[in-house]
DNA sequence: CGCAATTAAGTTGTACGCAATTAAATCATG
DNA sequence: CATGATTTAATTGCGTACAACTTAATTGCG
């Protein structure tokens, strides 16, 4: 059984949130010049796989499915509007509502991401186990930190 | 063996990226109400991590160690040394470098940081040897993305 | 119905992250 | 030893993240 006094406790190396931070700014540093070529930055591109999965949903779905706010998504999305990937309008039966819906260039978009998580997947030198396997203990954990 | 089609790859939830990024939000978010009892913002956090570790490194050196660049360390350094955690000065052998040094109030912050890790470990409700293997996974990983 | 509570987006202010660039110091090579 | 290349921080500009707050619409309860 480890020793964990105050000391090696606070090891930048030992510390899981440091792990998960590192890893998730390399990665995303991976997406760039992928995305780059399709003019996305990268929660665009995380906006973008939502819709694409589930087209019209208003600002709160996207965060629920995003884990982002209102104050993340208003100004990320009035960028993709004005780049002319969705359009942003009210609900009629809401008013308080805005739905998000892809233009046809949104969703021709979709062709030209299809290419990218095996790029990515190839750059990590992961076997599709081993990826999957991570992705489904990160997923846990998420939960366990956003719900309790 | 699992069929990846086109669509299916760019499936939200199938994207090791999205969780990485979702569970490291999710990780800052638990981290700052208890950062908040010492002033300090999560990234302010690392730093003081790594320099509880080894005191009077250079910008380069801090950068090296928490995979940060110059743009996102001057002035977040500007700001810490400002609330009187550290000092910046010009290094006498080569007057390029600058050196990062703890005030005595820095140091002291560290009886009060030795707390938080374990705060945290008792929030993700994961046992310790999960922790650290899922640590292990995202370490290799993030040198797998950055060194290749 | 009337109005307080709730809900949905948007706004504001602060702090990252980083690519690209700049400026200053040092190095290295002839 | 001169000068071009390299190294080191700092700066600039852009795009997130998010807490706290505001505004407008809807809901719910008496």
């Amino acid at each position: 059984m480890p020793t964990l006094n105050a000391d090696s406790a606070l090891l930048l190396d030992k510390q899981l949130c440091f792990a998960l931070y590192s890893a998730s700014l390399a990665m995303t540093k991976r997406y760039v010049p992928l995305l780059s070529t399709i003019n996305l930055t990268y929660p665009q591109y995380l906006v973008m796989l939502v819709l694409w999965e589930q087209d019209g949903l208003t600002v709160t779905a996207l965060g629920e499915r995003l884990y982002l706010n209102s104050g993340t998504l208003t100004p990320l999305l009035k960028r993709m509007e004005a780049s002319g990937l969705l359009v942003r309008a009210r609900s009629q039966e809401d008013e308080r509502s805005v739905l998000v819906s892809l233009t046809p260039e949104g969703k021709k978009l979709k062709v030209h991401a299809a290419a990218i998580p095996s790029c990515v997947a190839e750059v990590s030198h992961c076997s599709l186990s081993e990826l999957m396997a991570l992705s489904q203990q990160l997923k846990a954990l998420r939960s366990r930190l956003n719900y309790s």
